[in-house]
Parts: structure tokens; C-alpha cells; sequence
DNA sequence: GCCAACGTTGGC
DNA sequence: GCCAACGTTGGC
């Protein structure tokens, strides 16, 4: 199994919005940014994932699990772009800012530290096992 | 609101 | 196939 990380815009689409979606998860869709993309088809059903607010809250906020593999992006009829749907898990007990992520000194490897852009990122085990400690949420 | 970083586009 | 121009993202 795999972990990775996918950030969003809290106005656009927030934890709140997709814990509404409960059991039935929604399509991660609008990413028009092909690595984004081939980390999406590199996914399979039960990877985990860290649900990463950007913009004015700059922090992870929850675990989502991947429910749907990769398939076209209902949101654009250009072929090229595929995603997957995610549900939400479970929130951290306490969000991980960027701040905290920057500070902890084990996590400077991390994509998100290194490419901020980059909106599907793949998250190492160690990574994940330090952030979820940092929330203080089960892994 | 600014700017750096990065990805994409299009002309050559 | 290269590269300049442009657009977008996200941190500050």
C-alpha cells in the first residue's frame, strides 16, 4: 500500500466539503498537471492519503483513502485527464502546519517542502508515520 | 498583493 | 526540438 498526499484550496473544496461525502467519496477532480496525474494512476484502492489545506490554512487536516481507481475526469471532455475518488477517513486530532512540517527537520525531503506546486504528491512511510504522530492520529 | 517557481504553449 | 513568453500556484 502507498500514501500520498493531495492538497486543495479550503474555499474550493475543503475536509469539511468531503466529509460530507461520507462512505460515498468523491472524484479528485480538476487537476490538469500530468505528474499529478500519473501519481493518480499509479494509485490503488485502499492507498491513504493526507488531505493538505493550502492557501490561508497551509496545514494537513485528515486522512482520506483512495475508493475509485483512476478513470476520465468528468469535469473535462479532454481525454487526457484522468483521476481517482477519494473518501474521507478519518481528521487529525490536531492539523500538522507547514510551519511544523519546515521545523521538524526529519521532513525536509518531503514534496510538499521541495515542490509546493505540486498538487498529488507521494508521501514516504517514514513521512507519513512522523505527520500522523505530529496530529496525533493513528497512522 | 507580490513574487518565485514551475509547467505549458507556440513560434521558429 | 529548443526556448521565450505566458499563465498558474502557493507561500510569504
Amino acid at each position: 500500500m502507498a500514501y500520498w498526499l493531495f492538497k486543495t484550496e479550503p474555499a474550493t473544496w475543503s475536509w469539511a466539503d468531503q466529509m460530507g461525502q461520507a462512505e460515498r467519496g468523491e472524484e479528485w477532480n480538476g487537476v490538469r498537471n500530468y505528474q499529478a496525474r500519473n501519481f493518480m494512476r499509479q494509485m490503488a484502492i485502499g492507498d491513504l492519503g493526507f488531505f493538505y489545506h493550502s492557501q490561508t490554512e497551509k496545514a494537513v487536516v485528515g486522512i482520506v483513502e483512495v475508493c475509485a481507481l483512476s478513470h476520465s475526469d468528468s469535469t473535462t471532455e479532454d481525454p487526457r485527464w484522468d483521476c481517482v475518488d477519494i473518501r474521507a477517513v478519518r481528521p487529525f486530532k490536531r492539523p500538522v502546519t507547514l510551519d511544523q512540517i519546515k521545523s521538524d527537520g526529519s521532513l525536509d525531503e518531503m514534496v510538499l517542502v521541495k515542490n509546493s506546486r505540486l498538487s498529488v504528491q507521494p508521501v514516504l512511510p517514514t513521512e507519513w508515520e512522523i505527520i500522523c504522530e505530529l496530529g496525533q492520529t493513528t497512522p
